[in-house]
DNA sequence: ATAAAAATCGACGCAGTGTAGAATTTGGAC
DNA sequence: GTCCAAATTCTACACTGCGTCGATTTTTAT
């Protein structure tokens, strides 16, 4: 969000404008939980952020323009996370944290990261955003999975493909749980971190 | 397919419209892959059906029926295919031929259960054939999981937990592999078929 | 204070949807 | 075969939402 530089958007120094971009976003981000994307129309945003239509198209091209961009923010927080997060520990340790960080962020933006999902397909730069998310995922689990003594390589039964399997398992599960509960998603990691023990090959003793 | 009494829709005795609807749900599956769902005009459907759009709301309400409509034939189709399939067989086995079967449909219907996929958010009827679709496997991998001494139950670490999450895992990486090559989805197959095997408790030696 | 850039607005044209009613075709009953 | 009712098809219309344009107002920098 800092200097993007927008197509037809403004310069650096913090204009007046920045104020609107984000309440459109939040305007945006609301009506994705009222109404889903479909029924949510740019009209619709546009006074969820008081601007008209007309003015909303000064900021961004389009519904799924603005979409895009409140995917983006909200990835790019979970980058940050993702990056201080310490990675060096013992395999265990390890799944459990990254575990309990992943339960966080689901609890935080699920919505978003749901959003994301169902627009990878029909929004190129969405399928884009997402789909390096779920690298950084699958990198650190493979990475797991390794020092965990699973051979690396990425045939069927090596560490990098099990790790992609087990990221779509995550996405997956998590996806549905967290439209249903906080205890729901809380359950679902519960299973999902029993997996990946036990395809890391240890047993899931806490 | 049979009498299902449409809204607007005919009766019985198969008149000369069911040709027609076919044709429509043959036309719609082709755009998909053409032009794919939100590309895909009504009107575009009523010329591959070789029919106008006035005539196409006799037989389908909507769109989203007309795609509804295919994902149901598509998926009692599948249903057809699950019962007919013995069971009871030993757990190894069982996950193997499941698999086969799995990778044969997708092989198949990729595109349409990729749709209905997409679809289960925004068309409710879609939503609720998959997720009954999703049941099935759900409960076919209980089965399997607790023949092969996985304790029963549903909490975290049981084995209807455990199968939830595997389908979703075959569900999502099938999702993305079927929409790279024949290829990929074989290797995808291994790979899930090693991680059931081992959430079943027994290591992949085949 | 003032001119350029930023921001806003209202109105327009377009594309796609769903509906209505008229016209045509089809399938039997007689 | 012919004649009626149901089945099927078409054309025309009204509506909604999208994206663009040019005119207008507000900020910002000097």
């Amino acid at each position: 969000m800092s200097g993007h530089d927008r197509a037809r958007g403004r310069r650096t120094t913090e204009r007046k404008g920045d104020v609107r971009e984000r309440a459109i976003l939040g305007a945006c981000e609301a009506l994705l939980a009222q109404k889903g994307y479909d029924a949510m129309t740019v009209g619709d945003i546009a006074q969820g952020a008081g601007i008209t239509r007309g003015a909303l198209y000064f900021y961004f091209g389009s519904k799924q323009e603005v979409v895009a961009a409140l995917v983006a923010r909200t990835v790019e927080h979970l980058w940050e996370r993702s990056r201080v997060t310490a990675q060096a520990e013992e395999p265990r340790q390890a799944i459990a944290a990254a575990m309990r960080r992943t339960v966080e962020l689901w609890n935080e933006h699920g919505l978003v990261f749901r959003t994301a999902i169902d627009l990878s397909l029909t929004v190129p730069e969405i399928g884009v955003l997402w789909s390096h998310t779920a690298d950084l995922f699958i990198t650190a689990i493979t990475a797991v999975l390794e020092r965990a003594g699973v051979q690396a390589g990425t045939e069927p039964d090596q560490a990098s493909a099990i790790a992609r399997a087990l990221c779509w398992m995550i996405e997956r599960t998590f996806y549905h749980a967290s439209q249903e509960s906080r205890e729901e998603l809380q359950k679902a990691s519960a299973t999902c971190e029993h997996i990946w023990l036990i395809s890391a090959g240890m047993d899931s003793e806490a």
